[in-house]
RNA sequence: GUUCCGGUAGCUCAGAGGAUAGAGCAACUGACUUCUAAUCAGUAGGUCGAAGGUUCGAUCCCUUCCCGGAACGCCA
């Protein structure tokens, strides 16, 4: 498992830190220990804390005296002004040119350890985004993509050997009922012809689709009043259109060469217009599976393990296994010998091991779909791979509208073509208000970063499980905790170094020790946690912590540019050095953003 | 009914058993002749769903209950 324990992830580069802990494991005689610390809550007087609370599980001694005795070690410590205890917390302040050497002077070091040591490197595949072909992408997918692909960026800047794999839903009873609808209603329209994205023609017949069924449906209805009161579903054979997308299916399980043509058609439309969603996101996959392949293998797999008597046959003929009292029975194969969902899935995961032979498999798939991943697993368990105790399902949560829950048959899903162009719309507009006269060149790509990064770290600044409301309006808005906010940190830091090289003097001695403020103090403090914010995040799974780190480092960047000048610092060595802290906060937080997947605009 | 996930400021959300529970938005006050105001500084806003329990200490762990969402398909 990708699981380690906790004291490995932690990186504390503070050398008065790292001499404490040596000095308490020497003191009690133990081989590893880590030291809780952090930034120092504002106003209680120093740069880190160390909470010997934590401390005192480990060592087994009283959490206070722990804390006097480390205070009174740190206090003797060269790098140290003053180290206090109180309560069971030790306050320390450091004197500023080695709190700015452990951190932001080497930001080198900073950055290359947030790689984690061989042995805990994995490798990793990650399954995400896997849409159907049946319509155009909407914001529950802009979210899984989000989330899939920060994932992957941020396993892989952590030191793991990451593929990410997309799975494409292009078969079954979906693409069916968008096929009938183009054959009833479309005539010899293309897209081309159209001047439609490929995804949403198809898209427009499986509306059409679903309005010609309830017509029929209600027709159905009026001429049979007994049966009035069944469901769609139960009616949907007695519709003419319903039993045509059925037939549709079994034609397309058959091979029949005119449905498959019609099919590939279709479905070389919908995944270009996919192309263009993906490239506009930055979404990239190593590798693209179709379940129109892999259900073939997910077939024989169950058709093999019925043989080897690892599933059976059920009166009725379907093909099934018992997973036992918590998951209960369930069906690999119907009576007729079709596979159902789970069916390809057992393919694909086969198919995924046999190609890349990962440690781990993870599938970002939303939460409504728990209980069929742990059939899932249960199954590969069952059918004897070892590696089966590695698979995870990464489960998120819903995104809900002001008004609820989307739904595409109410017309309230957000279309993520248009949710992509409506926000660089306003980022061009925001954009454009803010250049006065100067427009700049580049305005279109301006805006097109500002837009995707406000729009993908508002979807991962929350904890995937979390259900998430998605205010269209209050997303819109560039300011506060938002992605644009950490840019513009960005696009500042970039202004200042265009413009302190412009008015180039002679490098001089670096004076750190002259960055005495709160302010400065403050920055190196907080940049000394990004390692070990990217290993968590890493371990956890969850990007959410790196977003709200980046945001107190630029929030604390914000602070700084406020109260001290950079290029007009005198003397010319602190003027320096705090231009030397702008390029390193300034690397840290192009870093994470690039984890997340987001870019940084030169200027805003 | 069973299982899972939530319930923290008016709203959206953070909170690694530990200090005085934090951000953003909204409200209010102040700051652009200055390295970019997509910013900064400040004010106000809380029975952490409820009750028990464990602990020196619980928003966090345990039990019960209340509220919201989801799953329990031969749909995907």
């Amino acid at each position: 498992m990708l699981s380690v324990t906790l004291w490995r992830l932690m990186i504390m580069a503070l050398r008065c830190v790292e001499d404490l802990r040596v000095f308490i494991c020497e003191a009690f005689g133990l081989e590893s220990l880590q030291i809780p610390s952090g930034p120092c809550p504002a106003g209680m007087g120093g740069d880190i804390t160390v909470n010997c609370f934590r401390l005192a599980g480990e060592t087994k001694s009283n959490p206070m005296e722990l804390a006097t005795r480390s205070a009174e070690y740190l206090s003797g410590h060269q790098d140290v002004e003053k180290a206090e205890a109180v309560k069971a917390f030790v306050n320390i302040l450091v004197k500023p040119e080695a709190l700015h050497r452990d951190s932001l002077a080497d930001v080198d070091t900073l950055l290359a350890e947030a790689r984690l040591p061989d042995d805990l490197q994995r490798k990793i595949l990650v399954e995400y985004s896997a849409p159907n072909t049946n319509k155009p992408l909407h914001l529950g997918h802009i979210r899984n993509n989000a989330i899939g692909m920060s994932l992957v960026s941020l396993l892989r800047r952590i030191g793991h050997d990451v593929t990410a794999v997309n799975l494409v839903n292009d078969r079954g009873i979906h693409i069916c009922k968008s096929m009938v609808a183009y054959l009833l209603f479309g005539g010899n329209s293309t897209p081309e012809s159209c001047g439609q994205k490929g995804d949403h023609f198809v898209g427009s017949y499986y509306v059409k689709f679903d309005q010609e069924l309830k017509r029929q449906l209600a027709d159905l209805r009026d001429s049979q009043p007994d049966i009035s009161e069944s469901s769609d579903e139960d009616l949907f054979l007695s519709t003419e259109i319903g039993r045509m997308a059925q037939d549709m299916l079994l034609k397309w399980e058959q091979g029949d060469l005119e449905t498959r043509g019609l099919w590939k058609r279709m479905n070389s439309w919908v995944l270009a217009g996919f192309e263009e969603t993906y490239g506009r996101m930055g979404v990239e996959f190593d590798r693209t599976y179709y379940e129109s392949d892999t259900y073939l293998l997910g077939r024989e797999t169950a058709e093999d393990a019925l043989a080897k008597g690892v599933f059976f046959r059920r009166p009725d003929g379907a093909v099934a296994v018992d997973l036992g009292p918590k998951l209960g029975e369930k069906v690999i194969l119907r009576p007729d010998g079709t596979s159902v969902y789970i069916t390809q899935d057992i393919g694909t995961t086969l198919m995924k091991f046999e190609e890349f032979s990962p440690e781990m498999q993870v599938w970002v798939v939303g939460d409504e779909q728990k209980f069929h991943f742990q059939a899932l697993f249960a199954i590969m368990k069952r059918l004897g791979y070892r590696w089966a105790e590695d698979l995870h399902h990464l489960a998120y949560g819903m995104v809900n509208l002001p008004s609820g829950r989307m739904k595409s048959r109410e017309g309230t899903v957000v279309d993520a073509d248009d949710l992509f162009s409506e926000m660089a719309a306003l980022a061009r507009s925001a954009t454009l208000e803010r250049a006065g006269e100067n427009i700049p060149e580049d305005l279109d790509e301006r805006a097109e970063t500002i837009a995707m990064g406000a729009l993908k770290f508002m979807l991962i600044k929350f904890n995937p499980r979390t259900t998430v409301m998605f205010d269209p309006e209050a997303s819109v808005r560039f300011e506060g905790d938002t992605g644009p906010y950490v840019q513009y940190a960005c696009a500042r830091i970039n202004s200042i170094i265009r413009k302190a090289e412009s008015n180039i003097s002679a490098p001089l001695e670096l004076g750190w020790g002259a960055m005495a403020s709160e302010h400065e103090r403050r920055l190196s403090a907080t940049a000394l946690q990004y390692p070990s914010v990217l290993r968590r995040a890493g371990e956890m799974m969850d990007c959410s912590g790196l977003a709200a780190f980046l945001l107190a480092m630029a929030k604390d960047f914000s602070s700084f540019y406020r109260e001290c000048p950079v290029i007009n610092a005198q003397p010319d060595s602190l003027r320096a050095a705090r231009l030397e802290t702008c390029r390193a906060v300034g690397r840290i937080l192009s870093d994470g953003l690039a984890t997340l997947t987001i870019k940084v605009p030169d200027a805003m």
